[in-house]
Order: C-alpha cells, then structure tokens, then sequence
RNA sequence: ACCCGCGUGGUGGAAUGGUAGACACAAGAGACUUAAAAUCUCUGGGCAGAAAUGCCGUGCCGGUUCGAGUCCGGCCGCGGGUACCA
C-alpha cells in the first residue's frame, strides 16, 4: 500500500479535468441550469486563505449542483482596476498594467492548484479594454437614459499634493504620503443617480428570500428612508435675496421646543454671509477643512456661531429664534438647516448648554412633569407622552400619531411639506485617477459635455504614463486628451477622470453570461444563464456592491441589456466568515509590539519562541493579516498536504457563516483523515471481489451509508458543510469498524464515501474512483440518492422520562401504536422502580421521540 | 447612542420545544515497535461512588410548558453594523 501523494496526483487529475473540459458551462435546455459566483478577487498577486475557503463554498455548491444534473455556470474574473497598482508604480515604476496582469497569472496558477470546477475559459480582468470598452457603452446608454448626472461633491483634497484622496488614503485627517491636512474640496463630478432608486431598491429588499436577513438590513438601513416635514422659517428681516430657511425635520410634533436654528457651513446663507462677516468665513473656513471620513467627523467637536439672524417661530410667530452656523449639519441631507429642540434631542441639548440657549419642553411622559435638565428626552415613538398646549390640540397620544398630526397640520396650514426623505445619496463615480475605466465623454468649448461615439469605443487608457509626480497621470498626458469633438468635429479636451471601481463590480456576473460579446450582453445568454442561483463573498460586501449592483441590474434593464427578471441578479446570497489564526509579538525596538510571522514561531508547550530562541507573547485570534504577520500561505500548505487538505480543513468544524481558525494541528489532522480515506480505499481495492455473508449486518451498514448520504446532501443544500463533514467521519469510522461478512458493503461503502466527498476533495475522490475501476471521471458521475426505505429503522429506543427526567429507555416497534408503548412503558421494570407504586396522572408520548410520564 | 447577532466541555462545534455535548481537535491510558514516527484500541461535562447509580450542568435571574440550550421578560458579557441623518 502507497501513501497518498498530493503533490502529484492533483496536478494530475487538474490537467485531466482541463483536457476533458469538464467544467465548461453549456447550455442545455433539458437540464435546469445553476449559476454559482463567488465575489471576483482582487489580484494582489497572492492567494491568501480567506480566498481558499471562500472559492471552496463555492467550489463544493458548484461540484454538488453539477452531479444532480444541472447545467452549471461557474466563472471565475480578476476586479482589477484600483488604487494598489497605482502605488506599484509610485513605488516601484512598475506601469499599473504590467504590475495587475503580472499578479492575475501568479494568481491564476494558485487557484488552478486549489482544483476548482471553474470555466477558465469565460475568464476576464475588469481592466481588460474588452470589458471596459463595454462598460463605456454601458455608461453611454445610462447617460442616454437620463440614469447619470453631473453636478458638484465634496472631495478629500491633499493641498500639499494637489491631488485628490480617496477616504482610505486619509489617515487621522492627514494625507498619507504628504501628511497635510486634507481639505474639503467641490468638484463638479459624475454621479449615478441611484438615489432615484431609493424606493424601489428598498421595497424589493422584501424580495430577497435567500438573502441573510442581516444585510438585508443592513441594506434598509443604508437607504434610511425618514418621514418628516419641510418647515420654512422665515427671517425677521431678509438677508439679500433670501427671506426664509426651510428645515427639515422627523419630530415636527416638538416644534413648541423649537429654540434656536443651526444651518449646515456649505448653506447658501452661511456662505452669502461669509463676504461681509470676517468671524463667519473664518468659521466655515474651519469647517471645511475637516475631512469627509467619518472618523474625522466624529472626533470633531460640535461648534457653532451665531450669525446675529433671526427668525420667526411658524406658529408662534411672536417668537423670535437665533440663526447659528453649526458644524454638525450637513448639506447634503435634508435641507442642511435643522430647528433645534433641546429638550427632545441629545445633540441639541449639548449644543443649547454650550451657548446659553433656551430648553423648552414640547411634552412630558405621563405622570411626570419635571423639566429637561441634562438628558434629553426622547422615548420610542410608539410610547405615549403628554404634549403642552399643543398647537394641533393633541394632548396624550404616542409620539408617532402626534408626528403624523402635527405634519398633517402643517401641511394643512401651508406652514410645512410633508416629505420622505433617504439617506441614499447618489453615487459618485468620478475618480482622477488613471488606473480605472476611463469616462466615456469630451469636453468642447462649444458644446460642452459630449458624450463619445460608440464606434470609438472602447476608450483605452494611455500606456505612455508615468507617476513622477503626484495626481492623475491623464491630465498631463502629452496628446491622449486631445481629441476631435463628437459633434462638432473641433479639437476638444478628453475627461480624464476614471470610474469607481465599484462601477466595473456591479455588473461582472451579467458579463460572464457572455464575456466575448461585442456589445454588454448576449440576449439569448443572459436570458438563460441569468440570476446568479447562489452568490458568496465577505459580508465587507453587504451594503455598497450589492446595493451597486442592484441598481446596475435595474439599469441594464432599463437600457435594454437585461431581461426584467435579472432586476433583482442575486437569488441568493451568502455571507461566509473570515480565516482567523493566531498572532504572535515580542517587545521589539523602543519597546514598541513586533509582531512575528508564523513561519517564525516555534508552538510549544507552553507557549511559543521565535526560531532565534525569544519567547514570544500569544495574542488574539484574528483576521489573517499582512500587519499582524499572522498569514498562513495556502501555497505552502498545498506544497506540504495538498490542496484536498487545506479545503477539508476549511469545510471542517466552523459553519461556513463564521470564523474559523487556521491551526496547524487542524490542517495536519484534516490531512491524517484524507490518508486514512486513501488506505481504506486501498484496502477495499486489494481485497477485490467480496461479498457478505452477514446479512444483518451488511443491512445496517447499508442504513449507515444511506443515512450518510441523507446526511451530506442535506448539510450542502442548507449550507451547513461542516455538518456534511461530521457524516463523512461517521461513514468513514463505520468502513473502519466494518463487521465481518460486509465485504460487498464495504466496497459500496467506499465507493460512496468517494463520491459524496468529490464536492470537498475532489482529486482524492478521482483516485480512489480509479484504484477501484470505476468507469470515467467521478466529477462526470451522479450524486448518489439516498433510498427511503433505508433510511426508516424498524426499531427504535424511546427515552422514557418522569416528571421531566430521563428515567429509562426502552425499544419499540418503530410504527408502535401510543397504547402499545403506554403499555411497554408501564411495566418496564426500572419505570416502576421509580414510580415506587404511584400512578401516573398523564402520559405523554411522542411517536419516535419521548415519553414523559408525570406523577 | 441606536440597530442586529451570539454566549453550550480544555478547544472548534452538534442538537424540527423531546436522550445536551454528534463529529472533530487537543489530552490521558494502552497495543504494536529495540525506540521513535506512523497506525490501531479505549477513556473522557462537573461532583460523589469500586460500580450500579445519584445530584448538578448550555452566561445570570425569572416565566410559559408534561418537557426549555431552543420560546417569552429582565440583566450581564462578547462580536458586528450604523450615525453629527435633524
């Protein structure tokens, strides 16, 4: 008997499903077709163990819908474009270009070695120009549709650089490279208008069934729809061409506490004031340089300045309130002017005992009319208050029915709007960056904004670049943004800003339907490929692509390149945890934590030292990562185990929904279990032709498989591998364990074994198919299908509890009547020992499960 | 602060309201071996007991139920998401 030797069965058995073309995707309309997408990597270059388990999950739903006959379409692209190469270049000189395309062949091989059932051949790189040449007609067409607009947004601005910064390149509200503080900066940019979308994006959120219902939440959340009221105030005296502010707000029912109005630095007012008042621009000034990350926000103190307005209180118009600029309103929700009512918001509160403003209570909870002091309050709306001479005549009621009165009120009075507002803003794509997909537009004197003739398409970004100096190398490209415009035919300037990557991930999986199509989509493709059946990525994932994409989806449809049943592209979607292992430090230079790369650590028993001969502290369990060095190398494990040992292990233990952790001792038990699988095989191979001459026990050994197979399939229909792995053991221990005279069983054990193992392990399964003469490839064989009848024991042990307490056991014909077991039950001996001559009061039974009996 | 989710042996984790701890890891004992590795066998929630068995046990307190890890209420702890959102 061999070992088991990974290293040169699986590239073997990879090159025979490659040359037999096992897993290209066909349509074929006698099969139901199924759809399987794992979120498409980034190359970095290097495979790490997040990307292992998560194209397993995938790798298994795919081999397992492939061998109960579906027609399978499992695809595999690289999201290319992205800061990252960018900084190659920077810092190496590398072009972004050679840098991406040198990574996807590194990664490429490294995901080949895992042995996943993809389609190679419908493989493509978002920064190919066969794909971004058809994202550019598909801007085209959504501009057409009225889909994109353009109109001014914030950006993060490195003055020192002159560059605009992306929010992760703001660090501490420094730009990272020059360390100057970022401003807050206009651009007039692109934006697709998502927000159109609000409603209907959060509507069909109820439509996602098999979507986790934690980021369907999340999502709902995300487009934070409000109902509220538009409350104009009007100034005591007009300021230039403006007599009003109109606020918004949610709890219009607190009105009466209205006390002061704080308008967002950016309102108009604020900046109309700004020329005539030193103080004030120097304020806003101030304002603006915080940047738009939300750390920075959070940190920033809540400061205002009066601005010597005034305004009149719309129902108590004898009231007048103070104008004040705050730094915590934004422009961008609502109106970017709010009322402040201390007494029923925190913030406002905080803000009116900074300044001295007045606390006006607008209602009390019932029985208890102390004033606000230093909490705000603020009970849930469904809570029932006492309102103070209200002006609407509401007295006791909950918050919310004193909301919806008082806006009705309002509206009737022409004192306010009823309005809904979202959280959703519209999606800014513009990036000045040069490694994205360029803007399919020219700008003309002329004309203006000139959207691009399809026929030039696609736009390809320059090769000649270079990033010796900091922005977007486009805009000092010596001849690419000269160009004829496409109406007028003068010479014209090319848009040199590029798309948000998340622009060329919201629609990849409509793209593999049909990936050398020469337009978006193929009609007849992704009409018959089309939704993704399971898609599974991060949950890093769960707001911004998969609202993106959602959108995206109802955009193609609306530009004729989707089918109206693609609107919603994800039937279901799964969120898998991330690979987590332990770190390891030592005090370093300084003192400062030096963290130690795990291929530096030697375990041992009680604890760890670095190969220098250091003792070394064990910290946390966490995410690998590059900082913390506690990456393990799927590379090196596939070297040392292989790759059916690395996707066992990941399968093992942990459900798929959460962590787990990477330990050694795991991988090398995960690979003792593969080697023990290959010496039965070799076993049951070398015994040959057997038979049973024990029939009761080769019939509940077949139970055994059968159960098994029950088993397995039910744990990868319900996303539950780990579980399908527990039964694998168990089938495994029983061939193990087999009694004499199972011989045939055993083979048929075996052979089984292997078969619902191919989704896990499926270079082992090929083998052992071949050491036991079986015809063809085991991934081209049907999933085996459990027999009912095998599956029904004819008897069964009932525990037998009294009062609640597992007293006896007794066994049971398995279609007993209750009576019959009442019976059985009441004269087993050590239930009448514990009785002690009393009866029953009641006896409960549950066929094939329990029996109470209560005294 | 708000909104989710989760608390089960030494560890990862099983358990349609019905025998808590499947399966695995780590551990201990034994077999084989000159020895080790590899492999195989057995033990294993806690306490008491030689054992049979008994009592306790799924973060804490209470409730519903013949029966609760599971359902309900309150608390504690951990994890995640979100937010100057008016």
């Amino acid at each position: 008997m061999t070992r088991y030797d990974a290293q040169n069965i699986e590239p073997k058995w990879q090159a025979a499903w490659d040359k037999q073309g096992v897993f290209k995707a066909q349509r074929d309309d006698s099969k139901p077709k199924y759809y399987v997408l794992e979120m498409f990597p980034y190359p970095s270059g290097k495979l790490h163990m997040g990307h292992v388990r998560n194209y397993t999950l995938g790798d298994v739903v795919a081999r397992y819908k492939s061998a109960t006959g579906h027609a399978v379409l499992h695809p595999m692209g690289w999201d290319a474009f992205g800061l990252p190469a960018e900084n190659a270049a920077m810092e190496r000189g590398v072009h972004p270009g050679d840098w991406t395309y040198q990574n996807i062949d590194a990664m490429r091989a490294q995901f080949k070695a895992i042995g996943l059932s993809i389609d190679w051949s419908r493989e493509f790189a978002t920064c190919d120009p066969e794909y971004y040449g058809q994202q550019q007609s598909l801007f085209l067409d959504m501009l057409e549709a009225g889909l994109i607009a353009r109109k001014n947004a914030v950006v993060n601005w490195d003055p020192v650089d002159m560059t605009v910064l992306a929010n992760e390149q703001v660090e501490d509200g420094k730009g990272w490279r020059s360390g100057a503080e970022v401003e807050r900066r206009e651009l007039t940019q692109w934006f697709f208008r998502i927000s159109d979308y609000s409603e209907e994006l959060l509507q069909a959120i109820d439509s996602l069934h098999h979507w986790p219902e934690k980021v369907r939440l999340m999502q709902t959340n995300w487009i934070g729809k409000s109902r509220g009221t538009e409350v104009p105030f009007h100034l005591t005296d007009a300021y230039e061409d403006q007599s009003e502010i109109i606020c918004y707000s949610t709890r219009p029912d607190t009105l009466r506490g209205a006390s002061f109005l704080a308008i967002s630095p950016d309102h108009p007012l604020s900046k109309a004031l700004e020329s005539e008042n030193a103080d004030i621009a120097a304020f806003n000034a101030d304002c603006r340089k915080t940047g738009t990350s939300e750390e920075a926000l959070e940190r920033a103190e809540k400061k205002g300045l009066d601005t010597g307005l005034t305004v009149e209180h719309p129902v108590y118009p004898e009231r007048q309130l103070p104008v004040w600029i705050g730094n915590f309103v934004l422009m961008d929700y609502g109106t970017g002017a709010v009322f402040g009512c201390p007494a029923h918001d925190q913030r406002d509160l905080d803000f009116a005992r900074k300044y001295g403003l007045p606390v006006t209570n607008a209602f009390y909870m019932p029985g208890d009319e102390t004033d606000v002091s230093d909490q705000a309050l603020v009970p849930p709306k469904t809570e029932t208050v006492v309102y103070i001479d209200h002006f609407a005549g509401i007295g006791t009621c909950t918050s919310q029915s004193g909301i919806d009165t008082t806006i009705n009120w309002l509206d009737a009075k022409g004192l306010g709007t009823g309005q809904v507002k979202y959280r959703l803003r519209d999606w800014g794509v513009s990036r000045q960056r040069y490694w994205g997909c360029p803007i399919p537009v020219v700008h003309c004197d002329d004309c203006g904004v000139v959207p691009e003739r399809k026929e030039n398409l696609p736009i390809a970004l320059p090769q000649d670049v270079t990033f010796d100096r900091p922005g977007n190398p486009l805009d000092w490209h010596p001849t690419w943004r000269k160009v004829a415009c496409p109406a007028c035919g003068k010479p014209a300037t090319r848009e040199t800003d590029t798309m948000d990557t998340f622009v060329d991930s919201s629609w990849y999986f409509a793209r593999f339907a049909s990936p050398r199509a020469t337009s978006p989509t193929d009609t007849g493709d992704v009409s018959y490929w089309m939704n993704v059946d399971q898609y599974i990525g991060g949950v890093e994932h769960a707001i911004l692509h998969l609202l993106y994409s959602r959108f995206f989806a109802r955009a193609m449809h609306k530009t004729g390149h989707l089918p109206k049943a693609a609107i919603e592209p994800f039937n279901a979607l799964f969120t898998q945890g991330m690979v987590t292992h332990e770190t390891y430090s030592r005090a370093g230079e300084n003192g400062r934590e030096e963290w130690v790369a795990t291929e530096d650590i030697i375990r041992t028993e009680k604890g760890a030292t670095h190969k220098d001969g250091t003792p070394l502290v064990i910290g946390p369990i966490i995410k690998m990562s590059k900082s913390k060095k506690n990456v393990v190398d799927p590379a090196a494990i596939i070297e040392q185990y292989g790759a059916d040992t690395a996707r066992w292990f990941v399968m093992s233990d942990s459900p798929p929904e959460r962590d787990v952790e990477w330990t050694a001792a795991g991988a090398d038990a995960a690979w003792k279990h593969l080697q023990r699988v290959w010496r039965l095989a070799t076993e049951v191979s070398e015994a040959g032709e057997a038979t049973d001459t024990n029939p009761d026990a080769a019939l509940s050994f077949r139970r055994l498989i059968h159960r098994c197979i029950e088993g397995v399939t039910h744990g990868i229909e319900g996303f539950a591998f780990n579980k399908s792995v527990a039964r694998l053991y168990e089938l495994t221990n029983a061939i193990q364990k087999a009694p004499a005279g199972t011989g045939a069983t055993r083979q048929e054990a075996v052979l089984t074994l292997a078969r619902l193992m191919t989704p896990f392990t499926p270079h082992l399964a090929e083998e052992i198919w071949e050491a036991l003469e079986q015809p063809g490839l085991i991934s081209q064989t049907p999933w085996p299908v459990a027999d009912p009848e095998l599956l029904i024991e004819d008897t069964v042990t009932l525990p037998v509890q009294i009062n609640g307490k597992r007293r006896a056991e007794i066994r049971a014909p398995a279609g007993a009547e209750s009576s019959e077991i009442e019976d059985m039950v009441m004269s087993d001996p050590s239930v009448l020992k514990h009785l002690g001559g009393q009866s029953p009061r009641k006896l409960i039974v549950v066929p094939g499960r329990i029996v109470n009996v209560v005294v």
